[in-house]
DNA sequence: AGATAATATGACTGATAGTCATTTTTTTGT
DNA sequence: ACAAAAAAATGACTATCAGTCATATTATCT
């Protein structure tokens, strides 16, 4: 009988429902002028239900920050498949990266929340254990292009995929976060645009990983 | 008469004082965890009078956040004079940035905590203004050691000093944060150390700068 | 149809940021 | 030395909100 799998399709319908109404009230004023009240009234249910479907507010925007992930793995994945070379396609990820922030900027902030607080991933917190494996396939994404750069000439054959992937990783995000909060002093003190420091980063990592 | 001297000295006095006891609390509780109760408490005062000296939690917090800035200062300054050449002091820059968060991993939280909200810089928030001029001090040492390393022939010609500090502080506040909150799952995925890590990213940094 | 299980509700609790009328302390003018 | 004025400090109070739970509604099973 289908009953239970018509039940379990339409609990992942339901949360998926609330998600959609947090991002939209959420995005729309900020994580923490939003209340679990004025989602409950976007999801059109009482804010008791939420709570069956997410055990805090934490949880629940922990979920935005999933789909986040998950559109900027689909984005790497795209972005390596247009490159023919390792190296061309490092630098791809890098821009998609930058891409993602440019058309995301709401996923992107639900990011870096999370990278200033400390989340247990190896909690029994499906939620949490998804969003580390997603983080996971994305940089496998990254080690997997540097290798191939090794490969086939591009990438200079002394760097470690492993390492080098972590290192961009958080040398990239760091570089948007700095972009995405700072922007307008470094327009008013230097008179750069996000766009020229973003296509000069790239170019610095470029020249740090290019075989000579 | 210096008797408005005196109490502009004794408001300063009790603004440190206030600060202190904010640290105490906040560093050994977290942010979220502890209540303006909490530093009232500590700092044996009234809520109320927390509110004259600071005129929120968060621009309390952005307090300790501008001495944790004024140390990192200082730091970069140390290993600027430590080193000759301007490839290395900017190398010493980037090991000192990583020291502060070994030092004082509170004040770094702390830093973080901003880089995942935006502050008004403009607003007429002494705290918010003098952590921005402290910033751009920072900077300003960074951009001055790549400038000299140009000069001394350290650093590749083609290299932009200003860009440049601005890419290197974006990418090494980065790396150090992705240290900071995945050290564990890095450990577990991948078998590595931090300070493996963030040698290599130096030593990628370091290519990156460097005259051939 | 009645019993049982699964979902949903919203009033309630506890915590806490921030306010403000009142009190206490300090300074000033005589 | 004292009263008036100014400055600093207080803590009870308000508003807001995350999270809970006893109760009610709806769906499923026999």
């Amino acid at each position: 009988m289908g009953i239970a799998e018509r039940r379990e399709r339409e609990k992942e319908q339901r949360k998926n429902d609330i998600i959609d109404a947090a991002e939209k009230v959420i995005f729309s004023k900020g994580l923490d002028t939003s209340s679990m009240d004025d989602v409950a009234e976007a999801a059109e249910l009482s804010k008791g239900t939420l709570y069956l479907y997410f055990k805090s507010k934490e949880e629940l925007y922990l979920a935005i920050h999933l789909r986040g992930n998950q559109i900027l793995r689909d984005m790497f994945a795209r972005a390596v498949k247009s490159q023919q070379y390792g190296l061309e396609k490092t630098r791809a990820i890098g821009q998609a990266y930058f891409e993602f922030y440019r058309k995301y900027p709401d996923y992107f902030h639900a990011m870096i929340y999370y990278e200033s607080r400390t989340i247990d991933f190896e909690a029994d917190n499906s939620v949490a254990r998804q969003c580390m494996l997603v983080g996971k396939e994305t940089l496998d994404i990254l080690s997997r292009a540097i290798r191939e750069g090794i490969a086939d000439g591009s990438i200079r054959p002394t760097i470690d995929p492993v390492k080098t992937a972590i290192s961009l990783w958080g040398q990239t995000t760091g570089i948007i976060q700095v972009i995405v909060l700072k922007e307008d002093v470094i327009k008013h003190n230097h008179q750069l645009s996000s766009g020229e420091i973003i296509d000069y980063t790239f170019e610095l990592i470029y020249h740090s990983l290019k075989a000579d």
